[in-house]
DNA sequence: ACGAAATGTCTAA
DNA sequence: TAGACCTTTCGTT
């Protein structure tokens, strides 16, 4: 369940624990041994994110590169709609267990952050794709829609097709932004999640951004006025900013007590999930449809 | 046991 | 628009 703010989070963490390393890259799962064989041996360097695309360079030479340079191999991975990170490791080795959908598999509480100096490393489940090992940790990857091994050009053409990503939220991506929707009929709701407008959404943020800031989904691009689409854009970024910091989304901005009776689950989101349940803004029944065969909510007492 | 759904994207018709 | 794909969990028989 990944949206952009978790592969950024996942740059940080695998940054964290392998660059600057030669870690031993293995495919328990077998689909992945081509490319484990190539990238093994080598240093594993800072890795980046951009929207939901994941990108570590694997160096002969331990000199930073850039993204997309040429010279290293690039492991690229996109975890699609359910492929996750695991991690366990001894003291040394400290990270969240699970990056990427909210499951613990392996390395669960007991394997992480462990006792000092007997850490073994746990079996890989046989559905790992991907596993990445030093003395200290490993990281196992299964479920991606995506995991090859690229060049610095291949890279250069996948980011070439990316919009901004409101995390990155570089120069004139505000403005990029606007103009990409505005060009378009196509409902602002389906623009949001379609990457090549903004890097990074996926159907929460899309969902809860755009009741935050009052757009009704299905308006289409050329007629959301260039002021509020800035608008959206600004509460991406925040929205996202956060989501990177915490690890989890919390798009609802009501406050509640702890003893609120409010339903836990309910808590957590705007309108994403709460199809009947009443506007925490103007109490009309939260609605839901079908969108480019994704599911859509909106509130329509309050999103014009 | 089985089916559906899940924070995604691509391709074919 | 439908189906394929990558995997797990949760609800229903």
């Amino acid at each position: 369940m990944p949206e952009g703010h978790t592969v950024h989070r996942l740059a940080g963490a695998l940054t964290e624990l392998f660059s600057g390393q030669r870690p031993a890259v293995t495919s328990p799962q077998g689909r992945f041994s081509q490319g484990a064989e190539r990238l093994t041996g080598r240093v594993a360097l800072p890795a980046h994110a951009w929207g939901k695309h994941f990108f570590m360079p694997f160096s002969h030479d331990p000199a930073p590169v850039s993204l997309g340079d040429d010279g290293p191999d690039w492991l690229h991975v996109h975890l699609g709609l359910y492929g996750s990170w695991s991690f366990a490791g001894d003291r040394h080795f400290v990270a969240e267990d699970t990056i990427g959908a909210p499951r613990r598999r392996i390395g669960e509480r007991e394997s992480l952050g462990g006792v000092s100096d007997e850490w073994e490393p746990p079996e890989p489940r046989d559905t790992v794709r991907v596993r990445l090992a030093h003395e200290h940790g490993i990281a196992d990857l299964t479920g991606p829609n995506q995991c090859q091994v690229l060049t610095g050009s291949d890279v250069r053409s996948i980011v070439s097709r990316l919009g901004p990503d409101p995390i990155r939220n570089d120069p004139g991506d505000r403005e990029r932004f606007t103009s990409l929707v505005r060009r378009r009929r196509v409902p602002v709701g389906q623009l949001v999640l379609d990457q090549a407008v903004a890097a990074g959404p996926g159907n929460i943020y899309r969902a809860d951004c755009l009741w935050r800031v009052g757009i009704h989904p299905l308006r289409p691009g050329n007629r959301v006025s260039e002021a509020r689409l800035g608008l959206l854009w600004d509460d991406l970024v925040v929205a996202m900013r956060e989501g990177v910091r915490d690890g989890f989304i919390q798009t609802n901005p009501l406050e509640f007590s702890p003893s609120d009776p409010a339903d836990e689950n309910d808590r957590r989101f705007a309108v994403y999930h709460r199809t009947g349940r009443p506007c925490w803004r103007c109490g009309t029944p939260v609605a839901d449809s079908m969108l480019a065969g994704r599911r859509l909510f909106w509130c329509p007492g309050c999103q014009h």
